[in-house]
DNA sequence: TTTTGAGTTGTTCGA
DNA sequence: GTCGAACAACTCAAA
C-alpha cells in the first residue's frame, strides 16, 4: 500500500498529533517529511540552531525515518509524494501569513497532480480564527477573547496512532549540521514541563514577573516548534492539584495571551510588521541610529535594559517582564519605531514567533489591538527595583556591576565608589525622554 | 437600539 | 511610606 506523506513544520513531536493521526488513519505507511525552505533555513540564527538539533531529536524517535529535504516547499513536497507513491500530503495548518501563502502554493500544486494537501489541527487550542463576537467580527481585546477561548475550550490531547509504521522508501538529504543546542527536542521540553509542573507552578503567579529566578516555564520555545502541544500543557494543568489556583489561572491566561495574538494576526495579516491601528501614523520617530545600536548590544546604561539586551544575545531568550521593559525603552525612551526593535528580536530569539513577537512589540508601543494606553511608560529603575529586587540578574549580564551589591546595582550612578569601571553612562535620561514621548503621543493623537 | 460600566502587565504626584 | 487620582480612548457585553 502506498504511503501517506506528513510534512511537519512546527510540529516536531509525535505525541498528542492529530495530524499523524490522521496521517497513520489512512492505512498505509506515514512518511515523515521536513522540507527546508532555503528562505529560512539559511539564516545563521539561534532559531536556526534550536530547529535543527529538534528535528535530529525527532529523527533519532523514530529511527531515522525522517526524511529532510531542501528546496522550494512546492516543488519539495510534490517532488516527494511522488517518489513515495502517495495519494495525500497530511499536515498542521499554519495561520501567519508566510505559512497561509505558502500552504497555499503547495495546494494547489499537489491538486495539479491530482494530489490533495489535507491540514489537520493548528498550533494551538482554538485555532485562528474560530473565535468571533456575537456580530461577526474578530475580537480586538484579550478579556472578551480570553473569555469566549475558555467558554469555548477545546479537545483533550489527540491519542497515539495505532499500529503506526514509518516509510522508508525515499531518500533524504539528512540533517545539515548545527550548533548543540540543550534542551531541544519533545523528551527534553517534557522534562523542563514536568519540572515546571512540579517545582514552579504553584508559585508561578508570585513568582512569573521576576527574572532572576529561573522559575517560568520556559515554554515559548517548544511551542514554537511545536515539540509540545498547548492542549496537552492545558490538559496537564487541568489534572494538576493546583488546577484550581490562581497561579494555574495565571499561566493559563499566558496561553491565552499567545493564542489571542495568533487570532490578531490572521485577521489581521499585515499586522506583522505594520501598526495594526492608523491612529498613531503620524507618530513622530527618530531615525535609528547609535541609539539602537547601544540597544542592541546592551549598552545603554540602563542596568536592566542591559541585562535583558545581553540575556537575549546570550542566551537567544529573554524573560517577558524583560522584553517589556526593553521594548519600552526602545520605542518610548529612544523614540523608534516598534519594527526595529521586533526585528532585532526575531533576530536573536529562538523562541521568537511573529504573532507574539509583533504583537507584543505593537502593546507596548500604543499601536496595536488592545494596546497599552501611551501613556504607560516603563521607568526601567523602577521595574528593576520591583521585579529584580536583589540585583541578582542585572548582576547576572552585566557583568561591570558585579562589585555593585543589593538593589543597589539598578542605579550605579552618583556612586562614589567608581561604579563606572567600563559601564556605559546612561545614553539617555528617562525622566526627560519620558516627557518627550508623551509629547509626541500628545501630537500625534491631535 | 442605545446606554453604561468594566477592563488594561504603569508611573507620577500630592495629600 | 502609603494611597488614590489622574493620565484617554475604545472595545465589548450586559442592561
Amino acid at each position: 500500500m502506498a504511503a501517506t506523506v506528513l510534512w511537519v513544520r512546527r510540529d516536531l513531536r509525535l505525541r498528542d498529533h492529530p495530524a499523524l493521526r490522521e496521517a497513520a488513519a489512512a492505512g498505509g505507511k506515514v512518511l515523515p517529511l521536513f522540507v527546508l525552505d532555503p528562505r529560512l533555513a539559511d539564516e545563521a540564527t539561534p532559531r536556526r540552531d534550536h530547529l535543527l538539533a529538534s528535528l535530529r531529536s525527532l529523527d533519532d524517535a523514530i529511527d531515522g525515518a525522517l526524511v529532510v529535504r531542501r528546496g522550494r516547499p512546492e516543488q519539495v513536497v510534490a517532488q516527494v509524494a511522488r517518489e513515495a507513491g502517495a495519494d495525500s500530503v497530511h499536515t498542521t495548518a499554519e495561520s501567519t501569513p508566510y505559512g497561509r501563502a505558502r500552504d497555499g502554493r503547495v495546494r494547489r500544486r499537489l491538486e495539479r497532480d491530482g494530489l490533495s494537501l489535507v491540514a489537520t489541527g493548528t498550533p494551538y487550542a482554538v485555532g485562528p480564527g474560530t473565535l468571533l463576537k456575537a456580530d461577526g467580527t474578530a475580537y480586538q481585546v484579550f478579556t472578551p477573547f480570553s473569555r469566549a477561548w475558555r467558554d469555548h475550550g477545546w479537545p483533550g490531547p489527540a491519542p497515539m496512532p495505532r499500529g503506526l509504521r514509518w516509510a522508508r522508501t525515499v531518500d533524504s538529504e539528512g540533517i545539515p549540521d548545527g550548533r548543540d543546542v540543550e534542551g531541544a527536542g519533545e523528551e527534553s521540553a517534557r522534562r523542563r514541563w514536568k519540572r515546571f509542573l512540579d517545582q514552579h507552578l504553584g508559585d508561578y503567579d508570585a513568582e512569573r514577573d521576576r527574572p532572576d529566578l529561573d522559575t517560568t516555564s520556559r515554554m515559548s520555545v517548544p511551542l514554537k516548534f511545536g515539540e509540545l502541544h498547548p492542549r496537552t500543557l492545558l490538559a496537564d494543568i487541568a489534572s494538576h492539584a493546583a488546577a484550581r489556583s490562581q497561579a494555574a489561572r495565571t499561566f493559563v491566561s499566558e496561553l491565552c495571551w499567545r493564542e489571542f495574538y495568533a487570532d490578531v494576526l490572521w485577521h489581521h495579516p499585515t499586522s506583522a510588521w505594520a501598526d495594526l491601528k492608523p491612529a498613531l501614523s503620524s507618530m513622530e520617530y527618530s531615525e535609528p541610529g547609535a541609539g539602537l545600536e547601544a540597544w542592541q548590544k546592551g549598552e545603554t546604561g540602563y542596568p536592566m535594559v542591559d541585562a535583558g539586551m545581553r540575556q537575549l544575545l546570550a542566551e537567544g531568550w529573554m524573560h517577558n517582564r524583560v522584553r517589556m521593559i526593553t521594548a519600552s525603552f526602545l520605542v518610548k525612551d529612544l523614540h523608534i519605531w516598534w519594527p526595529y526593535g521586533a526585528r532585532h528580536f526575531l533576530a536573536h530569539l529562538r523562541d521568537g514567533d511573529i504573532a507574539s513577537n509583533s504583537h507584543g512589540w505593537q502593546w507596548v508601543a500604543g499601536t496595536g489591538t488592545d494596546a497599552a494606553p501611551y501613556f504607560r511608560v516603563f521607568n526601567p529603575v523602577t521595574q528593576g527595583l520591583k521585579f529584580d529586587p536583589d540585583g541578582e540578574y542585572v548582576r547576572r549580564w552585566v557583568p561591570e556591576l558585579r562589585h555593585v551589591s543589593g538593589r543597589a546595582a539598578h542605579e550605579p550612578w552618583g556612586r562614589d565608589d567608581g561604579y563606572a569601571e567600563g559601564y556605559p553612562e546612561r545614553i539617555v535620561d528617562h525622566r526627560a525622554e519620558r516627557e518627550e514621548a508623551l509629547r509626541r503621543y500628545q501630537a500625534a493623537r491631535g
